[in-house]
DNA sequence: TGTAGATAGACCAGAGCGGTCAGTGGAAAG
DNA sequence: CTTTCCACTGACCGCTCTGGTCTATCTACA
């Protein structure tokens, strides 16, 4: 399917992608509806169901489109020269910004994929895609070293996801549709979280 | 309305709301349907429309009930004997835990009715039931002296209620519908955070 | 036994659904 | 210049489900 969805006009095939994640990420499956993403693709019926069999197999296309995209694209983005464990982190909430601002809609989209599973479960997910990949995200060359030891080190870790992921999504979901759109003044102030992130559990 | 639904059979008023809540918390209004919430429900239609005038009323019904638990109820249950600000907050954020597991399909309702709001509005919004509150929850009778000054403080407050609310929030998702439900064992969890905030923050 | 009102569920007109298909227009091929 | 091709359109179809109504029944108390 993918061959013949390249010969759709690129402006049209991005706005299709674009309604259809916010339609499905608003919606659950059965409730989606294929006449409001053509409306707001701003393209016919008839060209949807040209490139696709039917809604299942469009949904299918949105899944393994946004699963690349946060996974796959970011496991090998990630730069192993990078010690920092809170650098490696940042660094990738920030892909994940210009992501979810790129394409606005999947943000929910990926939640509801996402969201009730539990830790074990998006592991194991991963790891289907790239085996080993967990281990290697949190072990591969990262220096430990200057964390505190008076602290448990797992929650220390989880904290500053919890943290960076929080900061992002408010600042995505508050941004987005604004016409000016400061990427680097949002920037700024993430970094700003990550020194105090460090401050607070460097010794 | 609220003096004639008291005549309702109270175990089916309970039903009933928190059928509403879930069908209107996973779904948008137009889109979620009454056939479903008297259904899960186990009610009849005719009863639900006995008192409730339209679908509209029943909305608008569940709204003043979700504000009034969310925010009226924890309002009046400030411990301002409490000086310390992190235990305040973590005191608010386990009666919503408390709320969410007695409600499920709140949390979703909730944040319907406040994501993508910004800081500002949902205080002007709180600020409409409750003129003060905010500077009242914050300012009166707390004691900050013994935050590390390293540090900007709006930020640690930040931190603090991102760290809490995103810890309840997981654990009351993965943990709804299941037969046993350790709430000490919860709060157990949620005071190591706690405690380790403090570790970081204070001096 | 009578009556009030809590509760039930079959029913309705209309809206919206996923999917189809005959047709259009412009570019590429001959 | 003509023909072929195909990306693209939108009216259309059968069907499901919607919010809301209405009559009937059941129950509790006078």
């Amino acid at each position: 399917m993918e061959e013949v969805l390249s010969k759709m006009n690129p402006d049209k095939r991005e706005k299709l992608i674009n309604a259809a994640l916010i339609e499905f990420g608003v919606n659950d499956y059965d409730k989606a509806s294929t006449n409001i993403i053509v409306k707001n693709a701003g393209i016919s019926k008839g060209l949807l169901y040209h490139y696709f069999k039917n809604k299942e197999e469009l949904y299918n296309y949105l899944v393994k489109f946004v699963l690349e995209k946060t996974t796959k694209e970011i496991l090998e983005n990630i730069d192993y020269n990078e010690t920092d464990i809170l650098n490696r982190i940042a660094s990738t909430v920030k892909y994940k910004m210009k992501l979810f601002y790129k394409y606005p809609g999947m943000i929910q989209f990926y939640k509801k994929l996402t969201v009730g599973k539990s830790i074990e479960e998006l592991k194991n997910q991963i790891d289907e895609y790239y085996p080993g990949y967990y281990e290697n995200y949190f072990s591969q060359n990262v220096d430990y070293s200057n964390f505190r030891k008076d602290i448990d080190l797992v929650r220390m870790i989880k904290m500053t996801q919890w943290v960076l992921e929080k900061y992002s999504e408010e600042m995505v979901t508050q941004l987005q549709g604004k016409e000016q759109f400061d990427m680097d003044n949002m920037y700024e102030e993430l970094n700003e979280y990550l020194k105090l992130l460090k401050t607070l559990f460097y010794n």
